[in-house]
RNA sequence: GGGCGGUUAGCUCAGUUGGUAGAGCUCCUGACUUACAUUCAGGCGGCCGUUGGUUCGAGCCCAGCACCGCCCACCA
């Protein structure tokens, strides 16, 4: 089949993409002969619109799930996405906000519908851009964490650990954002250093003249004082022990307590005590006594208990509070101070230390297992510095809150008897209960919370193989063996599904988890819309394919990648070569011998060298690929195909294809480049591969190419290199003496011993080609002549014709400044060698190295010197 | 306040047991050599952040410092 002079991407995407998406290519199969290999995707949010990351991490995954399954395993990789409560509630209320309605006003059961229905009409996007990027999952296993069987398995979950006392609900502060009205668990208050103020307030005491003056960032909680603490070594305040406060504003009298938590050198020494909006404060609270005075709403506006402030939103009170002080003469003073305030990550809000009663689950048990996985090296972390940060965050976990009150998400499996006492009204049950175990009663009332979605997400890896019930394919494709994802998520995921692993499974969930960098745009800032700086794959796809996308964004992974829109010309480019490198293959090679057997064969110097460079690059690629080396593995494919394959043996052969050997060669090298390049691009190899083998067209279902070590020659490479070494010194001599490549010139040879004068024969037509010579002289030795220039290569010398227009000077100093450079180097090397220490300590093989060296160095600037004269 | 990572060519980065500093992009020169101008050939360009130490020898190992960037942390 003729094929096009370019690479047409747009085609041949949608081809292979929908072949792919459509018929089940990549469907994973309990298989006893093979060994399994697992890979979960990090499921993307049902909101979720393809992004770079996503690129970038699905492209990884890709990579090594294709590679696997062309190296003999029973590959399954897991496609789904994730509900995303807070998130995708979100999305539908802002629908809902535009046409003037508030999901209280229509009500939890209608609301939830149209979150369903949203997520039917939308929740399908994310996945439909995945498969544009090629993303070889099986499709047929696509699961949303809020299917049937899922939420069965989070049920499940909940009451196991319930059962085991690891679950427990409470009232505590916990991070509240006002703005999404719901708990927010540690890790989702994201702490961002802030240009804040140090307020100074008189607290007036009572009966008396004098005060204390305390400090605080967030006045407006001092509604909700109800005590102010000082440290009992603190002698500034020995004597106001006993006293009482009147706290200003609210009139209310609070008591002075000690508390070794108190820090005597941060502000007065006095610190203003909120039990019910401070976690410190909470504690002390606890600890002495004091009374919780809940000063807000759930949206962030003072109640009732804000005396005067009622109704007025959290910020608006802290002006108005502050203006207030003024007045009365009891704001001392205002400074500066920078301190690190929550956000929610998902609104952004910031979040309020809020008191309120939720779930629950104690991490600590869960956790020492997860970290001996790790100490022990059952899971390994790459690269290895992210071990840690796991460590750190499993050594000082804490208790997780668990529970949102949102209304997109699992319910959590608690009912209350509204019959009996508060203490004894719980019922945590799998299935809806219908009368109270207790007391009989109907009147059952479910909780009205759900979960965290890191709740069920942290079931991933199990879940959708159908945990809890017991069956082949959770006994085949669990443990995973990878796991890929941004460093943002370690703590969030990574970490919770080892816990969930180890607790419910009894096994890791996977046995590695490889941390990739983070999309950046070229200045190095995040990727986001706000910013207005991402990047949209799905552009990239369109303008230059998606093997470009993948290409360009790995060979850039070492670690942050910083994209620019033209680092995917690199792919693009690199695609095209491919293809063009295949059309010429396919024009010339008549008739592929079925027989033709590379270690059979007597083959040229040329081809056993592309053969050998062929295998040791697919034994490289193999290796870099295991050890998550990425874009190590592309440069390697990039160096043996553009530079070594195209730019060197297919020119070399250019004039040799009626030869059956070269013909059958070059197509062997063809196909086992499209293996290996495939994990990596695989839209334009599996497009070439179906041209070469249409009866056998999956070309990802290939068994990778095994390596033959006995074709396998260092010696044959070093002399090509040699060739190489001949050509190079000849094309630069041409270059500066400005010859076209149309002009053929002359060239004497010369060396001075029959094996190099051998080898120059042998291999003379492929140096004639390559440097665009004449039938080549070969001599045993240089005799100077006039008007003949002399160059050195090793042991082999070359001369070259001057033609009339040579600029005789310029190429003077050239070969002058050359000998400078050597002279620079012999000198060093003499230098070190009549070093006493040097030759005493090293190595004899390092010295022994330099010698050679000396002696090569010396010759070559013998040789250019008598190229001066020769040129005089 | 703790921890981690980075600092190598103008830019982005490799540099895997310490033993001649590499690649891509940019730039310059030349070429439409019938697979590819999304190409080919050639070239310019580095006291490897800084100070000290270990060593015959340091981009690499050790210590300090300086910037840059992340993460974690309940000093109001």
């Amino acid at each position: 089949m003729e094929l096009e002079p370019r690479f047409n991407f747009k085609t041949i995407d949608e081809k292979w993409g929908n072949y792919w998406s459509g018929d089940g290519t990549f469907r994973a199969k309990v298989n006893p002969n093979k060994k399994s290999f697992t890979i979960v995707i990090p499921p993307p949010n049902v909101t979720g619109i393809l992004h770079m990351g996503h690129a970038l991490n699905n492209t990884l995954q890709d990579i090594i799930i294709r590679y696997k399954r062309m190296a003999g395993f029973e590959t399954l990789w897991m496609p789904g996405t994730d509900h995303a409560g807070i998130a995708t509630q979100n999305v539908v209320e802002k629908q809902l906000a535009k046409e003037g309605k508030t999901r209280q006003e229509i009500g939890r059961e209608e609301f939830t519908k149209l979150l369903w229905s949203w997520k039917d009409k939308y929740g399908d996007t994310i996945i439909h851009q995945l498969k544009k990027l090629g993303s070889s999952c099986d499709w047929d296993r696509t699961r949303f964490t809020m299917d049937d069987e899922y939420s069965h398995a989070v049920k499940e979950v909940f009451v196991r650990l319930y059962n085991k006392g690891l679950i427990y609900r409470g009232e505590y502060i916990i991070n509240w954002c006002p703005r999404c009205h719901t708990a927010l668990s540690d890790e989702e208050a994201e702490h961002q250093d802030t240009d804040g103020k140090l307020y100074h307030i008189k607290y007036p005491i009572k009966g008396e003249k004098g005060f204390i003056i305390v400090a605080t960032t967030r006045p407006e909680t001092m509604l909700g004082d109800t005590a102010v603490a000082v440290n009992p070594t603190d002698e500034r305040y020995t004597k106001l022990k006993d006293k009482t406060l009147i706290l200003p504003l609210v009139d209310r009298e609070i008591p002075i307590i000690e508390d070794d938590f108190v820090d005597l050198t941060f502000g007065t020494g006095a610190v203003k005590v909120t039990p019910a909006h401070d976690p410190n404060d909470f504690n002390m609270g606890k600890r002495h006594n004091l009374p919780f005075i809940n000063i807000l709403h759930p949206n962030g506006v003072v109640n009732r208990n804000g005396g005067k402030y009622n109704n007025l939103d959290r910020f608006a009170a802290r002006k108005a509070v502050i203006e207030d002080l003024e007045k009365l003469g009891l704001l001392v003073k205002i400074d500066e101070h920078k301190h690190a305030v929550g956000h929610c990550y998902r609104c952004h809000t910031v979040v309020e230390p809020y008191l309120s009663k939720q779930w629950f689950v104690k991490m600590t048990p869960l956790a020492k297992p997860a970290v001996k996985a790790v100490e022990d090296g059952r899971i390994k972390i790459y690269p290895e510095r992210w071990n840690k940060v796991y460590m750190n965050w499993m050594e000082n976990i804490r208790d997780w809150c668990i529970s949102r009150q949102i209304w997109w998400g699992h319910r959590i499996p608690v009912w209350y008897c509204q019959n009996c006492p508060d203490d004894k009204n719980m019922i945590v049950t799998l299935d809806t209960p219908k009368v109270c175990p207790h007391c009989g009663s109907h009147d059952l009332k479910q909780e009205e919370d759900v979960l965290d979605t890191w709740f069920s997400s942290w079931l991933w890896p199990f879940a959708t193989l159908n945990w809890p019930k017991d069956n082949p394919d959770l006994k085949y494709f669990y443990p995973g063996s990878a796991l890929f994802t941004a460093s943002e998520i370690i703590f969030f995921w990574v970490a919770r599904m080892i816990m969930a692993g180890i607790e419910f499974m009894g096994d890791i969930p996977f046995s590695e988890v490889y941390i990739h960098g983070t999309v950046r745009d070229s200045i190095g800032r995040k990727m986001s819309k706000s910013l207005g700086n991402a990047i949209d794959p799905l552009e990239i796809i369109e303008e230059y394919g998606a093997d470009a996308l993948r290409f360009s964004l790995i060979i850039n992974s070492g670690q942050d990648l910083y994209i620019s829109k033209e680092k995917f010309e690199i792919g693009r480019n690199f695609a095209n070569k491919i293809w063009n490198a295949s059309r010429l293959i396919l024009m010339n090679v008549k008739a592929v011998d079925p027989k033709f057997d590379l270690q059979k064969t007597e083959l040229d110097l040329a081809s056993k060298w592309i053969v050998s460079r062929m295998y040791t690059t697919i034994k490289k690629v193999g290796d870099s690929i295991e050890k998550f080396r990425y874009s190590e593995a592309e440069s390697l494919i990039n160096e043996f195909f553009w530079s070594e394959f195209c730019d060197w043996y297919l020119e070399i052969i250019k004039d040799q294809w009626d030869n059956p050997i070269i013909q059958n060669t070059a197509f062997i090298i063809l196909e086992n480049s499209l293996k290996i390049i495939h994990p990596f691009m695989p839209f334009v190899t599996q497009e070439l591969w179906a041209n070469i083998h249409p009866e056998n067209k999956d070309l990802g279902l290939q068994p990778w190419s095994s390596v033959q070590e006995k074709l396998l020659n260092t010696d044959t490479e070093q002399k090509m290199a040699l060739i190489i070494e001949l050509v190079t010194a000849i094309r630069n001599v041409r270059a500066q003496w400005n010859i076209k490549p149309s002009e053929k010139l002359n060239c004497i040879l010369a060396a001075d011993n029959a094996s190099d004068q051998k080898f120059l024969n042998e291999n003379r037509a492929m140096i004639e080609r390559l440097g665009r010579l004449n039938p080549i002289t070969i001599r045993d030795t240089l005799t100077a002549q006039k008007n003949t220039a002399t160059g050195v290569v090793r042991t082999i010398k070359f001369a070259l014709p001057l033609e009339g227009a040579v600029d005789l000077e310029a190429e003077k100093r050239k070969i002058l400044n050359q000998i400078n450079e050597q002279t620079k180097l012999v000198d060093g090397i003499t230098k070190r060698l009549s070093n006493e220490a040097f030759v005493n300590k090293a190595p004899a093989e390092v010295i022994e190295k330099d010698r050679e060296r000396l002696i090569e160095i010396n010759d070559k600037i013998n040789k250019m010197k008598q190229l001066i004269t020769d040129l005089s």
